[in-house]
RNA sequence: GCGCCGGUGGUCUAGUGGUAGGACAUGAGCUUCCCAAGCUCAUAGCCCGGGUUCAACUCCCGGCCGGCGCACCA
């Protein structure tokens, strides 16, 4: 076992324990067998996971100006006609008899034929390719012919409504429920370049072999920006993040062996061309800083460029935020340029506009060479080809303006030409003014996975140390994102403690904390217990609180204890889960709590 | 999908051809004036199906689930 396989191992075992034993999560109906790639979030991983999406949507929807959809996760055949995924999102394996490996027959052929494209070939044509061919399977040299090609797509299949019904699929991306409502969209954005939609929910993907818990898995979340943009015109506001630094993994980088990552900003990495797309770089820094808001270890993180060859065709820049987990670096999100691919391939297959329309400054005036044929001199003069030869003088006035110099002009139908008197053909030169022009946006897609980051940020907070000579684990999560912001306890659950304890508790929430009461075993215990949920602040109701309406404050982390007076503790503990103060600051405003055989009140 | 390994209370684990023991956790109580202490009691388990056998948690076969490797990951 190497290392990092052993590293991978550790870390994996105790956070799937964790997982299971706190609630963050476990794998699904356990009771019935379980199936391979579905996990439930149990009552701290849904909260965490709901802080999170939290989070994203400040960041990426209302700190952006952008606007959010719900989609469903259902959609008809022909979105995925349109947008690829039947086609593309199909897996052709074909197994050798001999070894038992399988290969992608797609690959195969176009590995060894020279033709392109292969996976867009029909099955038959594909058995067919590699008869001809005679192609071996490349792990042991066997002879492929005969084997049969199984098509394997990702996307699960539905039937929508009674009978038969018609063909459905769950969603492999939530980006398409955004794509395929684009005219309704950009009404409602006033037809206003650029603009941005987002979207928070479930797809799926019918994965070959679920791996590693919750990375990998079935039906997960995604948290999507389509940004819509004018290529020609609409700029981000790098000046926003220029400065932001960021850890990055070119390509080149990724050719040469023992190169290192390379630390830059933003703004440099724009301007030495490193990052392609200045709108990639924009939302890579805003990624950035997101990432350490909510807890990613920043020293297990790294923006890494796709290689040409796994890049999407349509995607001309694309980098993956990655984590480093176990050993593992590890897809978190990906940010790709997606050019103007989505919306034209539905406007092609829906028979709709996707595009907007885009006013000049100044109407712009031109010339054009029209003609207006007179159909009651070509209609009896020429029978059925009149329309064609019509058509053929518009095309021919736009091309060649100067044919329509002389007493005739010649067009050709068919092969044959045809001579039109000038004053039948309604030649005119006319002066069109427009006041803009349709264009189809392109699309910046920062594509977030909401499961793989929270395990990161799970991962990342992990810790073990060493308190009074015992040994604790604990999470140590962002305030903003831990499941319960503070825990409440009574020193003793008598002589009042409990009832004044419970009402603190009961105050707290009705001002928006979220509180956990625990009055069981000795004080320690229940610290123990909220520190490996990653609760980062605890609150003890003890024998000085009747006296003095104060409370202690305890930090997760350096376990420090401040005493607050009650009547200010939700306003701090909603600074310090919001950001606004550390609890280091707390030490210098407050009293310190110490605790030890020599302060003990007799 | 293929190969190797595994599956015992919530978690971690011991063990056996005659249906199971521990630790931690959890609950009740005692104790305890700030960091998993102690005592008593309680709850709770052999992944599923088939086979062999008088008898299967144990042996065999299949499935499901998990870990790892291969393949796959638009």
């Amino acid at each position: 076992m190497s290392d990092s396989e052993r590293e991978s191992d550790s870390e994996g075992r105790t956070l799937s324990e964790l997982a299971k034993r706190r609630g963050f999560f476990f794998p699904s109906n356990g009771v019935y067998g379980g199936v391979a790639g579905f996990y439930t979030y149990g009552p701290e991983g849904a909260a965490l996971k709901r802080h999170l999406e939290d989070a994203w949507r400040d960041r990426f929807t209302v700190k952006e100006g952008n606007q959010e959809i719900e989609a469903p996760t259902i959609m008809p055949e022909a979105v995925f006609e349109a947008s690829g995924h039947l086609d593309g999102f199909d897996d052709m394996l074909v197994e050798c008899a001999d070894c038992g490996e399988s290969h992608r027959a797609d690959h195969l052929i176009e590995d060894n034929t020279g033709i392109e494209d292969a996976e867009a070939l029909p099955i038959q044509e594909v058995e067919e390719l590699i008869r001809e061919h005679e192609l071996v399977c490349p792990s042991c040299g066997a002879a492929l012919a005969g084997e049969p090609v199984e098509e394997f797509n990702l996307m699960f299949e539905t039937t929508i409504g009674p009978g038969s019904g018609q063909q459905g699929y769950m969603r492999p991306e939530t980006a398409q429920g955004i794509f395929v409502e684009f005219p309704q969209l950009a009404e409602y954005a006033r037809n206003q370049l650029p603009f941005g939609v987002t979207q928070i929910g479930p797809a799926y993907r019918n994965e070959i072999s679920p791996r590693k818990g919750v990375i990998r898995v079935r039906e997960f979340t995604q948290a999507e920006l389509e940004q819509f943009v004018n290529p020609e015109r609409d700029e981000p506001d790098l000046s926003r993040v220029s400065d932001v630094e960021v850890t990055l993994y070119p390509i080149e980088n990724q050719r040469e062996e023992g190169r290192e990552y390379l630390t830059t900003t933003i703004g440099e990495a724009v301007e030495e061309g490193t990052i392609a797309s200045e709108w990639v770089a924009y939302y890579l820094g805003i990624a950035q800083e997101w990432y350490e808001r909510v807890g990613v270890d920043m020293d297990r993180f790294r923006f890494r460029q796709h290689l040409p060859g796994e890049r999407a065709h349509y995607a001309s820049d694309c980098w993956d935020a990655e984590s480093e987990l176990g050993g593992d670096w590890v897809e978190i999100a990906g940010f790709a340029y997606r050019g103007d691919y989505d919306l034209s391939k539905h406007a092609d297959h829906a028979d709709e506009e996707f595009t907007v329309f885009e006013q000049y400054d100044e109407p712009i005036t031109t010339e054009r060479a029209t003609v207006d044929p007179d159909m009651s001199y070509l209609g009896p003069e020429f029978g059925g080809t009149a329309g064609e030869i019509a058509d053929a003088l518009e095309t021919l006035a736009e091309r060649d303006r100067a044919a329509f110099g002389g007493e005739t002009v010649a067009v050709e139908v068919a092969g044959e030409s045809h001579e039109i008197p000038i004053e039948k053909t309604g030649f005119s030169i006319e002066e069109v003014t427009e006041s803009g022009e349709h264009v189809t946006p392109h699309v910046v897609e920062p594509s977030f996975g909401v499961g793989r980051t929270l395990y990161t940020l799970l991962a990342h907070a992990y810790r073990e140390d060493e308190v009074d000579g015992e040994e604790r684990s604990y999470l140590s999560l962002a305030p903003e994102m831990a499941p319960t912001t503070v825990g409440v306890f009574p020193l003793m659950d008598r002589d009042g403690l409990g009832e004044r304890a419970r009402r603190l508790a009961s105050d707290l929430r009705e001002s928006g904390l979220e509180v956990a009461y625990d009055d069981s075993g000795n004080i320690g215990r229940r610290y123990r217990r909220q520190d490996e949920v990653g609760t980062p602040f605890c609150v003890t109701v003890d024998y000085e609180t009747a006296e003095s309406e104060t409370v202690t404050v305890r930090d997760r982390d350096s376990t420090a204890q401040v005493r607050v007076p009650i009547t200010e503790l939700s306003d701090v503990l909603a600074a310090l889960r919001d950001g606004g103060r550390a609890f280091g600051s707390l030490v210098d405003e407050y009293e310190e709590l110490s605790v030890g055989p020599e302060n003990a009140p007799e």
